[in-house]
DNA sequence: CTGTAACCGAGACGGTACGTCCGGTCTTATA
DNA sequence: TATAAGACCGGACGTACCGTCTCGGTTACAG
């Protein structure tokens, strides 16, 4: 998706000097950094963010109405592509799709923006929507996409509801991810998770497993 | 505890006039009534808090040090005592917690309070912490001791992980309170979530439930 | 006149921290100063003058509503007392008026405060309103009852236009002090202009002076 | 003299499209229009010159290096030329001098140019020598020229400085027109200051006017 | 009963950032 | 090459809060 696009000149024809994309780029890099490096969204003000980037601060606010709609450009140039499923069997896709979330929650730069993203959900909304449509969305989808097929392949349970079968697998990643950074993501948690749930915590297994 | 206690004048001998306690109710319920109105702590300034409770800036400056320590003083003023748990089985100690969790989430002010916190985490950890301490720390080690009780009793597989266990059941919960604003909390959601997780997801389960 | 009357606090009694008068005189002080280097008033900021000052800019603006009015009272802070007359003869009185006005051209800060005043009187009429009314008006009224007062004693023709006759006392002084700044103004001035105004330029004068 | 010979292309053979006289007019009748109807040249700038003759600021400044420098050849485009001496006597020529002066006072553009030009003296200090150069010089050798010949011709006293003599003269209109705009400047002002100042202000004329 | 010390409200203080506007320079497409 | 348009960096605008400070006035304990 070209950020261009986004934020277009307000009419048709193009006249006048262009926008620079390198300056673009250099705001969207800075703000970046800015965040990597544990500067929260609130602490952000448009004014150190033209001094980060060399940039006068009109040439920001040409682009962007405030730091909040320029954050949620800055999410959108962090995100990664989805993730490609193997396809064979659903937990070993559900197995894919834990991993990925635990590999982005371990990443500085998507960490950062999704604990950002969600500290500004009540002061401003629109930031969370946007954080919430561009990338949550397509992978809660994903997620339930995989169930489905699971339930249709004889794999999962007809009876459970497959929202709640899809917040029993992600909740407690995204738990120990934003409610308790201080909780580790150990290599085979994404596994660990995918069998307990689907295993159940009753004792009476006997033959599974 | 004595909420004085926590902010003690500097020295030994109690001269001259003594803070007055309604003034420090006052400004408590103040930042209480606005947080419950929608205004996030981010939004909040101590002049403002000094403005709504008709008191001035150093009259807060004296007991608290900023407006995040005066934030851990009201998380503290509004959450609940712990839930008294039945006992009889693991199960039913299990749907009150939860329970107790969406009751909390539904409730303005826990919910203001646990949004505010987390959106806090990040800019001033020292909140995340004081709430963490008080208020996750306690109902976490409530649960873990529930499912212990449960794995002694044989109503839990010996050999699954307790936090995990805990994460299971709790995650689905807070992914809706927390990072899901919009998502309902229906009235059976407790047993709902405790019923699936003990269950699992696996289709064989003919003779269970 | 007490500078503080003119820029009162909005209402009755004195509540809260009193206005420094240190910092008022810093500031105005400042102006001064740099208006004498030869700063213009159009080149002033009001952020120029904080950071000059080592004061906040809401200082100011508390006092001032910009730089204008803030120019006003440095005026009136600058201008010296006016001048005593001896009050012997018109003519006597008259060099001691022009001799007033060459030590105001000579002096940097009055000169300095005359041609800002100029200067700004298109853009901002108040301005050159409160300097003429503050500084020219009462020179001028003196001016013209001296040369009442000559008329009245014979001194002066009764046929002249007293307005003009001050004119044109004072034009030469100011043509040189204001319009071309680069004559001088040599010692003896005053007295030249006096007497050769006093006389005429006409030739057939034998018998006087 | 053809403005453009003052503001040459760079260096020598003509190539590629010719600068337009149109626009070269349309920029200096917008200026000439801007400061007519009040705004001072404090107040102007290269971008609302440009806004207002419909011209792009670098077709401005690819003729003069700033507002200052197109406002001495807007000075230029207006100053009418030198008037006409009748040659009779010196007295009479006088009074055609001021009268062009008075005249000049009274028409809105050539009395714009002078407080405009006066304005900027402090802070561009070429406007105010173009200006004196270009305007005031010439008037003033002319003044000088007939009072030396009145010197000659026995109509003017020999001791006195001629210098004194012109800004005697020449003062009183200035002061009116240019530090007192309020001032009128009636009909027969001219006659009456050249004929007071010849005769000077003493009482004891008894045989003269 | 009187000192006196800490309290209280209000608001001034030096700062920082806000979002807007305009300065002069630079860079495009078009003529 | 000239032109009109407009993006570029910089900096001042006047406002709002920040956290500290300093007022006049209040209150409650100690002597």
């Amino acid at each position: 998706m070209s950020l261009a696009e986004s934020r277009p000149r307000p009419d048709g024809p193009v006249r006048g000097r262009p926008r620079s994309e390198a300056v673009e780029r250099a705001i969207i890099e800075g703000v970046m950094k800015l965040l990597e490096d544990g500067v929260s969204l609130a602490e952000l003000s448009v004014e150190r963010i033209a001094r980060t980037a060399g940039v006068g601060k009109a040439t920001i606010y040409r682009r962007w109405s405030g730091k909040e709609e320029l954050f949620i450009d800055v999410v959108r140039a962090v995100e990664p592509a989805d993730p490609e499923l193997p396809g064979v069997c659903m937990r070993d896709d559900l197995v894919v799709l834990l991993e990925n979330l635990r590999q982005r929650g371990l990443a500085s730069r998507t960490s950062a923006m999704l604990h950002n993203a969600h500290a500004q959900m009540k002061s401003s909304p629109r930031i969370w929507a946007a954080y919430h449509a561009n990338v949550v969305a397509p992978r809660r989808a994903l997620g339930l996409e995989v169930l489905r097929r699971g339930q249709r392949d004889g794999e999962l349970r007809t009876d459970v509801d497959l929202e709640l079968a899809n917040d029993m697998l992600v909740g407690p990643m995204l738990t120990r991810a934003v409610l308790r950074p201080d909780a580790e993501l150990p290599e085979g948690l994404a596994e660990q998770i995918v069998d307990t749930v689907l295993e159940g915590l009753r004792p009476v297994r006997s033959t599974a497993s």
